[in-house]
RNA sequence: GGGCAGUUAGCUCAGUUGGUAGAGCGCCACGCUUACACCGUGGAUGUCAGAGGUUCGAGCCCUCUACUGCCCACCA
């Protein structure tokens, strides 16, 4: 494929949309996103995190594509073997919640009503469908990730790494079947992680309910509940041991009220005396903390519920019904029975599944576990001896915290869409027989063909995503690419996973392949609105990526993402901003378009060194660019994208087109050829050079410019990047500064002495060491200031001068100019402003001589400050004498 | 209850080791100067949340306070 370019007259204004598509398809097709292996080079690799074939594409896929895209484009151009290697996340709940209500809406089925099999057809014929939205999406928005190892979490595979994993696990014995207390969810019928849950506040209720003593008429112990529907699976009442108000009654029977089964008063050092009457009923059965009372007292447990949260059968009366009604009912009866002492108003925090959204039941259920302090332990070592490192840094408390304080984790999930547990059960003998076979056809045990039976559960999804790093590359195989590319450089993700994902990968990474799996976790913020909100459909405050993308461009979204963006900080997105970036990606289409308008087409390629300077400007502009080469490099070194396109954004357009273009119009016009050619060869190089530097932020555009400008090599996403071979030239940057100041010191007088001619007469007199400057500069003076050529007087410092009367002066560090405006100039205005000058300057002198007198700054501060400190008061005086002698001469 | 961020110009945000506060948008005034009105030139606007402290010097370091946001947590 040739370069997708014709070279036909820029148009006046940049569409992305005619250029986006264009070249992502030529980098496809070069094969520019696939790495080659390379032993003699270390290669720089990051995993994507898989978006869920669910989903559609939202900002926050916005923001990682444009943060790892920007890396990679970045590693890529540095000349490392690079390799971003995407893929899809089945996303087990997730997807499975989708289809569900697909199917309802289809065809008003449950899922259970459909059968697994046909359910599990269902979903793969959805996901063929929709495994190449994503794909597409991202390819939009100019991800240059590795197409050709695409990977998906359920592929063969995928399928069959969980599998290994699953079993080497297993026979560690880390992994086990155990009967807990669980977080069920009532909404998907299954298990959920502790991480799963979210805690929402809820207003409701706390009952006083009074429970009879057994044998002793009217006396009780009143116990606060919020959960009262619970009660007929009580198995005891609790109170603190230290609390001397229930002392003497532990041990005794108290009857359960509606229900009058007899249960016992313990005391539990779990029990917080000062909440509520310090008398807390004990549900074992349905309340984390009372299961721990319970397995303490070995207390029986009562199940009062169905899978779907409403009350079985040991519900008694109240059985059939939901959880809430039966806790209206059971209230009532309370209350009807006399034994509801008072209710009050009660804010808490009820636990939800987050997925389903609707309260958890805790419920006793038999699940897989992985024991996770031995995969934990290693996992902690990596982020305390910095083999992991987090930015932003503070990151690592947030995983060391969590680390420390690590349950076992709950593998098994109640649902069909995902990796099936590889477990065998036999009724026969009761073995458990764990394979990588499709199917088993004796218990390994006792040899029975016919009493055995799979496990129907599936793993949690973060099970196989935590084995991405590597199942990726070919894990459990020995592969080239495996030996190669792991471990990765940078897995770059949103903090709200950190648990989820990150902290499973490191476990994993470190157990299965004896190494951590990346070595630094870069964490980004999440997108909101331009208030600060998240956003949602519901608040009616999505900016659909797709859509800006289609209205801005590729580019202008990613520029925006990026440069609102500090590590770890959310990014507010809005239209003005993306407008902001749009106006930049025109400004460089125009300037280019300039550049290339006055015939560039037989120019070659020359680097942007200071040998191709012939002026001031040239020098300037280089010696800046070569400043902006270190900068950006250094702060994308530190993660400080922000920082760097922030950099390119001025450089560009406030050095770059603001001023050297303007400088160099005049050579552009030169009637000398060679003059002309000078300054284009500036003008393209250095451009050339600022493109390379922001191809990372704006790929599209920046690489159709780079093929309008004098180049070398096929493409600029692999043209390498900059680094600067000299030393900027600092004294032809002060000059240049010292020409900028009298120019913006002479448009101010214009605009302010409101002149209306465009061109005026200027008399400049220089302090005797600028006055070659200020000479060989006249025409950029002229040009930019907008003085009448034939009206430029620079003045020989050492003859004395008579300032002209009828005139507007402006002093700066180099220069002192009078605009001689004669009958325009009103005096008296003159006067006030030089009044407000003296002012001004005056403070900053006072300012200057109180610092220096100041003995002990003279003595503690370095030698350096104090010098510049010197300097300043010296021009400061310097400048506020020659503005009071002005001022003397217009009165 | 514990922890982590944030609080800088009307708005959105920068501010690299402490050394005279910045950008974009918006606003005001000019302006079609042979790239760009998705533009150019000029201008106005800040007790850097508050109070202490360290220092010759603090937006940056320390302490406390206030508000905002997020994370973690089995007081029923």
């Amino acid at each position: 494929m040739s370069e997708p370019i014709e070279k036909k007259e820029m148009d006046k204004a940049y569409n992305p949309a005619d250029n986006e598509a264009r070249w992502y398809a030529f980098w496809n097709e070069k094969g520019y996103f696939t790495p080659k292996i390379d032993q003699n080079q270390k290669p720089w690799v990051c995993i994507m995190p898989p978006p869920n074939v669910t989903g559609a594409l939202h900002q926050g896929h916005a923001l990682f594509v444009s943060i790892e895209d920007a890396l990679t484009r970045w590693h890529r151009m540095k000349g490392e073997p690079t390799l971003w290697l995407p893929g899809t996340d089945h996303a087990s709940i997730s997807t499975e919640v989708v289809i569900e209500k697909l199917i309802w809406k289809e065809q008003k089925k449950s899922k259970n009503e459909m059968g697994r099999e046909a359910f599990l057809a269902r979903v793969w014929a959805w996901m063929d469908e929709y495994q190449g939205v994503i794909r597409q999406q991202l390819e939009k928005l100019g991800a240059s990730a590795d197409w050709t190892r695409d990977a998906f979490t359920m592929d063969a595979k995928r399928q069959r790494a969980v599998k290994v994993a699953f079993k080497r696990l297993f026979d560690e014995g880390l992994i086990y079947r155990a009967a807990r207390i669980v977080n069920w969810c009532p909404g998907s019928l299954t298990v959920i992680s502790d991480l799963e849950v979210e805690m929402k506040e809820e207003v409701s209720s706390l009952w006083y309910v009074r429970y009879p003593i057994k044998g002793e008429a009217d006396r009780y112990v009143t116990v606060a509940t919020t959960r009262p529907e619970t009660m007929m699976g009580d198995t005891a009442v609790a109170v603190s041991p230290k609390d001397a108000r229930y002392a003497d009654l532990v041990g005794k029977t108290l009857i359960l009220p509606l229900v009058g089964r007899e249960i016992p008063l313990i005391a539990d050092e779990g029990v917080e005396a000062e909440f509520g009457t310090g008398a807390v009923k004990v549900t074992p059965g349905h309340d984390p903390l009372d299961f721990e009372i319970g397995q303490r007292h070995k207390l029986p447990i009562i199940n009062v519920m169905n899978p779907n949260a409403s009350l079985n059968e040991n519900g008694g009366q109240y059985a059939g019904l939901d959880r809430f009604e039966a806790r209206k009912r059971v209230v009532a009866d309370l209350e009807a029975g006399g034994y509801l002492v008072k209710m009050e108003p009660y804010t808490h925090n009820v636990p939800y599944s987050e997925k389903a959204d609707v309260p958890i039941e805790p419920l006793v259920k038999e699940q897989w576990w992985v024991k996770i302090a031995p995969l934990a332990e290693p996992a902690l070592q990596a982020a305390y001896d910095g083999r992991v490192k987090f930015v932003p840094d503070r990151f690592k408390k947030t995983y060391t915290d969590w680390m420390e304080n690590i349950h076992d984790w709950a593998i098994s999930r109640q649902l069909f869409w995902g990796h099936r547990v590889p477990v065998w059960f036999c009724d026969n003998c009761g073995h458990t027989t764990c394979t990588l076979e499709e199917s088993l056809d004796k218990c390994e045990s006792c040899g029975s063909t016919d009493k055995i039976w799979q496990d129907p559960d599936v793993l949690d999804t973060w099970f196989s995503s935590g084995m991405w790093p590597f199942s990726t590359l070919g894990w459990p195989d020995q592969t080239e690419d495996l030996a190669y590319f792991y471990p990765g450089s940078v897995l770059e993700t949103g903090p709200d996973i950190i648990f989820f994902w990150v902290a499973r990968m490191i476990m994993f990474g470190i157990h299965f392949m004896g190494e951590v799996p990346f070595q630094t976790v870069y964490l980004h913020g999440l997108v909101k609105d331009e208030k600060g909100q998240k956003m949602s459909k519901s608040k009616g405050n999505v900016i659909d990526p797709l859509e800006t993308v289609a209205e801005f461009g590729s580019d202008a979204l990613r520029f925006t993402l990026l440069t609102g963006s500090t590590p770890g900080v959310d990014v507010k997105l809005s239209l003005t901003k993306m407008a902001d970036s749009r106006n930049f990606a025109n400004k460089l289409w125009n300037a280019t378009r300039f550049i290339t308008l006055s015939g560039t087409d037989n120019l070659s390629y020359q680097p942007p060194t200071l040998e191709l300077a012939e002026t001031l400007a040239d020098r300037w502009i280089i010696s800046r660019y070569q400043q902006l080469t270190t900068d950006v490099t250094r702060l994308i070194e530190q993660f400080q994208l922000g920082e760097a396109g922030r950099l390119l954004y001025d450089f560009l357009w406030s050095e770059f087109c603001d001023w050297y273009i303007e400088v160099s119009k005049l050579r552009l016009n030169s009637p000398d050829p060679a003059i002309k050619q000078s300054a284009q060869q500036v003008l393209c190089a250095v451009l050339e050079g600022s493109l390379r530097l922001l191809h990372p932020f704006m790929p599209f555009l920046t690489e159709e410019l780079w093929h309008h400008l004098p180049h070398q090599g096929e493409a600029l996403i692999v043209a390498p990047w900059p680094t600067p071979t000299e030393q900027p030239d600092t004294e032809a940057i002060a000059k240049f500064e010292a020409v900028q100041a009298v120019i913006k010191g002479i448009r101010n007088a214009k605009s302010e002495a409101k002149v209306e001619s465009k061109r005026v007469a200027a008399i400049i007199a220089p302090h005797t060491e600028y006055r070659a400057l200020f000479v060989g500069e006249a025409d950029t003076i002229i040009r930019l200031a907008g003085v009448e050529a034939t009206k430029l007087d620079i003045l020989d410092p050492a003859a004395t001068i008579e300032a002209p009367r009828q005139a507007v002066s402006i002093v700066t560090d180099g220069a002192t100019v009078y605009l001689p405006l004669a009958d325009m100039l009103d005096l008296d205005v003159e006067r006030t402003r030089l009044g407000r000058e003296i002012e001004a300057a005056r403070k900053e002198v006072e300012k200057g001589e109180n610092t220096l007198a100041n003995s002990s700054f003279v003595d503690r501060a370095p030698a350096n400050v104090v010098a510049k400190e010197r300097e300043r008061l010296a021009s400061n005086r310097e400048r506020l004498t020659k503005l009071e002698e002005r001022l003397k001469d217009l009165s």
